[in-house]
RNA sequence: GCGCCCGUAGCUCAGUGGAUAGAGCGUCAGGUUGCGGACCUGAAGGCCGUGAGUUCGAGUCUCGCCGGGCGCGCCA
């Protein structure tokens, strides 16, 4: 079946992958076309992929290899019956299907099915690039989290690239999307805060266990007076209330500061949660008695358990300790049953590698309450070595050694930071060298793909001033080499975003945006765009280039990255 | 000891069971009488940690081993 040139409006719905998804479909029913004979068992499904030498055409699919035990037929054989059953032709989608050894179907788009994405791009360019909802969610990704006892540091960076890039992708997929951080601002180590700010404000020396970063000496300074007053006439025995005062306050101040770090990030937050609140709601108190009612909490030595060993950990877990108070895991069990009463299909926690023991019982604990254990997806992320020079740095909040995220963004920037961490898929432990950041950071893959955008923002504003207007219809000068190679590559994006939102990963967007800036390199060093004795063909070059352009900014824009018009 | 993650070019990292394993940086050699040289062309550089297995086909899947990281609390 052909494809129509779309009439494409901006209200029309995203569609899919629609040339790959075509693609298969031909694929499909060339094979059901009854050139082959009918196979024992089922059907392979029909896998198609974009050759590495495009020697080998734009699709190639492995189908007939797949089919050969279940039809009993040689691979080359069944290749060259689909191949003859497959409309082919230059008014189809596929122009050509060549069978190669040792069985491989390559497959060749025609002109006109380039064309036809192309003008896609160009008239609904909001659109490009997104995929329907398959199955729309209602998602709830929780991230960051840390406890607002000091400021952001690198080592929470990761968190918040891999939480707001995976969050995007989601949104790029058709999903809901709530971005939440939860936040203990009322246990002890917030009491212990406030402690080190009373002893500054009292001229006594921090405690040893207390926070020593120059941002404690910052919040003595713009204590308020009452507390002030309160700190530095408080009797000893009246110092540890007194402190729990003075580290509500301070952790409320240091929380608006990681919320203004966050925000030159480019990540915002639309539900902030406190634990203290959970506890307060009762959350906790009837998420555990749930458990009860359900026969996975027993008492031993006093404490209360909750029978994780009945889903598949290797041990028991404690709710309530002998003394009556709730573990932490108590609150992550209500906050479970607190985030699905707000009407989440499903649950992502982002979390460093190091809380993997922690994964399989809260997952747990949803299934024993009634939740579907597969609603409660957990995304690790593995730590970042931080290096200066070779060296790595040691990082303790308390002892006040620490790089701020702050900082890291000063010195690299944030489209390289957030171009650095969308580049790496989030289980593979990495390096990061703050000094090598630097000095490379102009060498940073990130302004080669901005410099491509803003080098065709340079055209389209030439264009303009010559009253030169993009054509869309670019289908006449695909026979162009530069051409081809550039539509094809632009084409292909909406599979990058597909696969991408799948497979829950940015990776592959870096890498497509990189390559697409080349070919568009490669495009401008062979085919002038703005030709005075070709204006019909000036036209059209314009269009292919402005599809590029839409494509490089929605590429970046799904990785949070400014799409500059001039650097 | 048990569990999870990782091991790919000098460095940092990609690589949905497919055809000749890639990118950036670094190194070396080149390129502009026209739209932005933050660009382009080329070269060198790999027993994909290791040994078996599955498969028509393995960097990718399975198992063992070696090396690295993390976790195994009535901590948070």
């Amino acid at each position: 079946m052909a494809p129509r040139a779309p009439m494409t409006t901006q209200t029309e719905p995203f569609l899919r992958a629609r040339v790959r998804d075509a693609v298969a479909a031909a694929l499909a029913s060339a094979i059901e076309s009854g050139a082959l004979p009918a196979p024992e068992g089922e059907l392979p499904r029909v896998e198609i992929e974009h050759p590495a030498n495009p020697g080998h055409g734009d699709f190639a699919s492995n189908i007939a290899l797949k089919l050969a035990r279940p039809l009993r037929r040689s691979p080359l054989v069944i290749a060259r019956a689909v191949a003859g059953a497959l409309p082919t032709g230059e008014a189809a989608l596929i122009r050509s299907a060549d069978v190669a050894p040792p069985g491989f179907l390559n497959l060749r788009l025609t002109d006109h099915a380039l064309a036809a994405e192309i003008r896609r791009a160009l008239e609904a360019p909001d659109a490009w690039g997104h995929v329907p909802p398959v199955n729309p969610r209602h998602v709830n990704v929780e991230f960051v989290s840390a406890n607002p006892t000091g400021p952001l540091t690198i080592g929470n960076a990761r968190g918040a690239f891999v939480g707001d890039l995976l969050s995007r992708v989601l949104e790029a997929g058709g999903q809901r999307v709530t971005r939440e951080y939860y936040f203990n601002d009322a246990g002890g180590q917030i009491t212990n805060l406030g402690a080190s700010v009373v002893a500054l404000v009292r001229g006594e020396p921090i405690p040893d266990d207390g926070y020593h970063g120059a941002y404690v000496h910052e919040l003595a300074d713009v204590l308020p007076d009452d507390l002030r007053v309160a700190a530095s006439g408080a009797a000893p025995d009246a110092l540890e209330p007194l402190a729990d005062r003075v580290g509500r306050w301070a952790a409320a101040r240091v929380r608006d500061g990681i919320e203004a770090s966050l925000a030159r990030l480019g990540v915002r937050f639309d539900v902030w949660k406190s634990e203290a609140s959970l506890h307060e709601e009762g959350w906790v108190e009837r998420a555990v008695e749930r458990l009860r009612e359900r026969g996975h909490v027993y008492v031993e030595d006093g404490a209360t358990w909750f029978r994780s060993t009945a889903f598949g950990d290797d041990k028991d877990r404690v709710v309530y300790r002998s003394d009556g108070r709730p573990t932490y895991f108590a609150a992550d069990i209500g906050y479970v049953a607190e985030k699905f009463s707000r009407g989440f299909d499903h649950l992502i926690y982002i979390w460093g590698a190091d809380h993997h023991g922690t994964v399989a019982r809260v997952r747990n604990a949803a299934e024993a309450m009634g939740f579907r254990k597969e609603h409660v997806q957990v995304l690790l992320y593995s730590w970042v070595r931080f290096v200066r020079d070779g060296v790595e740095v040691s990082m303790s909040k308390r002892a006040g050694e620490f790089v701020t995220l702050d900082e890291l963004l000063a010195e690299v920037g944030v489209d390289a930071a957030r171009w650095f961490f969308a580049s790496r898929a989030h289980t593979s432990a990495i390096d990061f060298d703050i000094e090598l950041a630097k000095k490379q950071s102009n060498e940073n893959p990130v302004y080669y793909v901005q410099y491509a955008h803003a080098r065709i923002a340079s055209i389209v504003r030439r264009a303009a001033e010559s009253s030169l207007a993009p054509d869309a219809d670019v289908s006449s000068i695909l026979s162009g080499a530069p051409e081809a190679a550039l539509a094809r590559e632009i084409v292909r994006f909406p599979e990058v975003v597909e696969d991408a939102v799948l497979a829950e990963e940015t990776q592959g967007v870096t890498a497509y945006a990189t390559e697409l800036a080349t070919q568009f390199h490669a495009f401008y060093r062979d085919a002038r765009v703005i030709d005075a004795s070709d204006p019909a063909r000036s036209a059209r070059r314009l269009g292919l280039a402005r599809a590029a352009q839409v494509t490089l900014a929605n590429a970046l824009a799904l990785l949070g990255i400014s799409a500059p018009e001039s650097m």
